[in-house]
DNA sequence: GCCTTTATAGCACGATCGAGCTAAATTCGT
DNA sequence: ACGAATTTAGCTCGATCGTGCTATAAAGGC
């Protein structure tokens, strides 16, 4: 028999082509041909490893919000270990500046992930993974914005689900105008947002007029 | 001769079947025969008002930034007419308001603002009326917080540049998030959020550290 | 060499698409 | 009725697409 090709690394592969041809070009091309021509190979060999195309986007868009949870997984850790005593307020920043597209890599993310997301709104198929994205940010900040409390960074009468609500809509909003008005709004000024923001809320406060 | 037809109403009614195509299956389904039958018109009576699919995207799309405008416009006179002396705040915050998808009219305005500023990523032509609307955002959101700070409503040493970035980012957020997540982000929850970022701007703060 | 398994390859078909183009219908003025 | 202008209509073609399906190549074990 034919030397082994580890199924999961070839779909992968396949996976980024997809996402080549989506940054580039959007979604709409990202059609099995053209993926097919852009991992170089054929189409039957594509297809000897998605059973179709919704099978192809489905894993495309598994496989980017794994990239996503692992990097910021990889991230939070490194920030654990370097100091678990650290500044608090600054570890927090950095855990949720790496949301931003604030490097080249994680601007070719954030463009894929507004790709994708915005595609699960008429793609039945794709909805749950959109779904489980969105849990995921907004469970980190959640938790980012509980700890930061437990620990007297943020006022004990703060109200953590309306908090997570806007700044994870701060967070997406700034990744929005990045990836379509990239010269409106520079890695500079995202993380002056952020700071500004943590800044403010870790202020003392009165509850919600 | 035949009945006249005023060009730029029939323009207008076939822009509101790619509307209600895209708003239902996605702009890549808004194709000159989809938006026909849509229409109630044969493909041939289309493509007497557009010289091709390209000049109903973008008739479609400048349309839309045209009704955003209006709305926007129309809601300003009517705060101003009501009283012209009255609560800046609460003002202010009705006029933002109307940049949020609190019903269903502007929330189908929500979806076709993101539909097709995200396919403007990708297509040239699309591109300066995506920069358009964002300008129009952006310069609104900035007149009003320069206003707030005139009148003694925001602090002397806010930065307006740097808090125009961070409420259209809020804005323009909490509206993606309730196109694509309209379970997690209702009407009360968006005000709510807003309401407690212009009330947070309002205090009295320290230049960012 | 044969068999089996795995991987590569692509033809063919029906569907949809945009656009070139032609033709017919409609309606008013003369 | 005719002519002109406007509107309606849709055939045709080449292109692209997903998918059913078949065929070939590749490689190891016996």
């Amino acid at each position: 028999m034919p030397k082994i090709v580890d199924p999961e690394e070839r779909r992968r592969a396949v996976a980024e082509a997809v996402f080549r041809v989506s940054a580039r070009d959007g979604l709409e091309h990202a059609s099995l041909r053209n993926v097919a021509e852009e991992a170089g190979l054929a189409i039957g060999s594509v297809r000897h490893y998605f059973s179709d195309h919704n099978d192809l986007m489905i894993f495309a868009m598994r496989e980017l919000g794994r990239r996503v949870r692992l990097r910021i997984q990889a991230h939070a850790d490194r920030l654990l270990a370097s100091d678990p005593e650290g500044d608090r307020r600054a570890m927090a920043e950095q855990l949720l500046a790496e949301f931003l597209p604030l490097d080249d890599a994680r601007r070719e993310e954030a463009v894929l992930w507004l790709t994708f997301t915005t595609a699960a709104r008429t793609r039945p198929e794709l909805r749950p993974l959109a779904d489980e994205m969105d849990d995921g940010v907004r469970a980190i900040v959640r938790r980012v914005l509980r700890e930061a409390r437990r620990v007297g960074g943020l006022p004990g009468a703060v109200d953590i689900p309306l908090q997570t609500l806007r700044l994870t809509a701060l967070l997406d909003g700034l990744t929005l105008h990045a990836v379509l008005y990239p010269e409106r709004v520079t890695p500079q000024s995202m993380r002056k947002v952020l700071r500004q923001h943590l800044a403010e809320l870790a202020r003392p406060t009165s509850p919600t007029p």
